[in-house]
DNA sequence: AATAATACTTCCACTATACGGAAACTTCGC
DNA sequence: GCGAAGTTTCCGTATAGTGGAAGTATTATT
């Protein structure tokens, strides 16, 4: 499923890279891989895999079944939760400051490879709304998040994420085509956020906004039900939400 | 804060093993920790620390800040994520046979810092129900599978995290110190389970039992409302629990 | 504002470290 | 039980990583 995946980049300590190679594979794997799986995938030999997998194993990043098989260890769990409350508590006192003054659930997400992953959520008092959870990843072409991300890249880079994702149609709504999603991106990036309109789920409207200058591409959004989030809602909520993106950005780029 | 952490284990990586190390102590430090604290607290040369962050960083492991700070970054969620999801599988068809067994929802959590995150669920088919969520945090002190977790530890060790998390009373039987803590968790490992008597919510009750062996501290639970989760149930509880984490435990250490 | 002090990054020669071919061993399918 | 596939150990080799020293940026001090 998996091809070669190394990136020696330069400067880089290689096996370093490679460790974190066989770690990404096991993930794709759904968890668990064999040995050999992991030489197919990453084209390393056998006993290179075997003595960083060794290592990974006596570190408690990842677990060795009866099976012989190798599964992503429990240590991850815990650079993970450090990881995503690191991101997400620098963004939940903006988001909750946008949630305070608008009545509806914030987000904020960070492109994760060729999907966006939600770092961060403050929900609204509302018993109707969005169930997406810290942790999650989701589709570029066709959530609020997604669109604002790839629309801070150049029209090439956007293809190429979303070529290698595929573009399911979550909706009727939702964008099929590269060439469709690039006229949209091509709006978003003049009137400065995108809009989400059942494109993700029926009823379900979304504005989202980038964070400028952030270390990996960010966006923030508003998202609650369309009876709610119309286009008043919108012109209410685009300078907060730009307010708000400023303010992230602030933080992320302090210099205390 | 902390010191050496190098576990350099025969056979191992150790370009590997340094990389997590570095990890760990930026993890340990709050998420976010400076080129020249990180040389303190692992004791290698700055060059070769700098060298392994450049390939953390590239690779999207770790951030680096604008102040030069370096913290977690998002690649970590989604190892963390995909642990986490591992974990939950190889318990869910245990914790599935409890509820069967018991009609009650059944959980499992791991000791994470100072609190303990839950890392799977079945819920019950009863409408009224624990609203825990697997990704959820809580505190140490009030919880069932907090108390079997603290009670696996030395009382010093157990003071120590819930003394640095605080020990805000969630409900009036919730304890409130140490002392208090302590007496319990001595009752907990003669008795060998945990018992949390509306300690975390009014109205809810939950027995839970440590997992042993396991690679992090782990525990499960069955909880539910206290007209249903009375004595008579603990009596049925408590064997059909230590068959479950004993089950887990030979799962996690390996059958195939 | 200028200077000192501190922290970070690049350079480079050395050698310890990780690599991978080949062989021994284990498990699985038949 | 036997053969095949997969996994682990061994070990000579050279690559890849190391860290002292020097250079550059950033922050603190006067």
């Amino acid at each position: 499923m998996s091809e070669i995946v190394t990136t020696t980049g330069a400067g880089g300590v290689q096996s370093v890279e490679r460790a974190f190679d066989l770690l990404e594979v096991i993930a794709a794997s759904g968890g668990e891989a064999m040995l050999s799986e992991l030489a197919a995938a990453t084209g390393l030999a056998l006993p290179t895999i075997h003595r960083l997998l060794r290592t990974l194993v006596a570190t408690g990043y990842v677990r060795q079944l009866a099976n012989r098989r190798y599964v992503l260890g429990p240590g991850l769990i815990r650079l993970g939760e450090g990881a995503s409350r690191q991101l997400g508590a620098l963004a939940r006192t903006h988001l909750a400051t946008l949630v305070h003054q608008l009545g509806e659930t914030a987000n904020m997400a960070v492109l994760d490879g060729d999907r966006v992953l939600y770092a961060a959520q403050v929900p609204s008092r509302h018993s109707m709304r969005m169930f997406t959870e810290v942790g999650r990843r989701a589709h570029l072409h066709d959530t609020g998040v997604g669109k604002a991300i790839l629309a801070q890249l150049t029209d090439a880079a956007a293809r190429a994420l979303v070529t290698g994702a595929g573009m399911p149609a979550a909706t009727a709504q939702s964008f099929t085509t590269p060439e469709d999603l690039l006229q949209d991106l091509a709006l978003i990036r003049v009137r400065g956020y995108a809009i989400d309109d059942n494109e993700q789920e029926i009823g379900v409207r979304c504005f989202a906004m980038s964070v400028p200058n952030a270390p990996t591409p960010t966006a923030i959004s508003v998202s609650g039900p369309v009876s709610r989030v119309d286009d008043a809602f919108g012109e209410r909520a685009v300078p907060l939400l730009r307010a708000a993106a400023e303010a992230i950005s602030h933080d992320l780029n302090r210099v205390p």
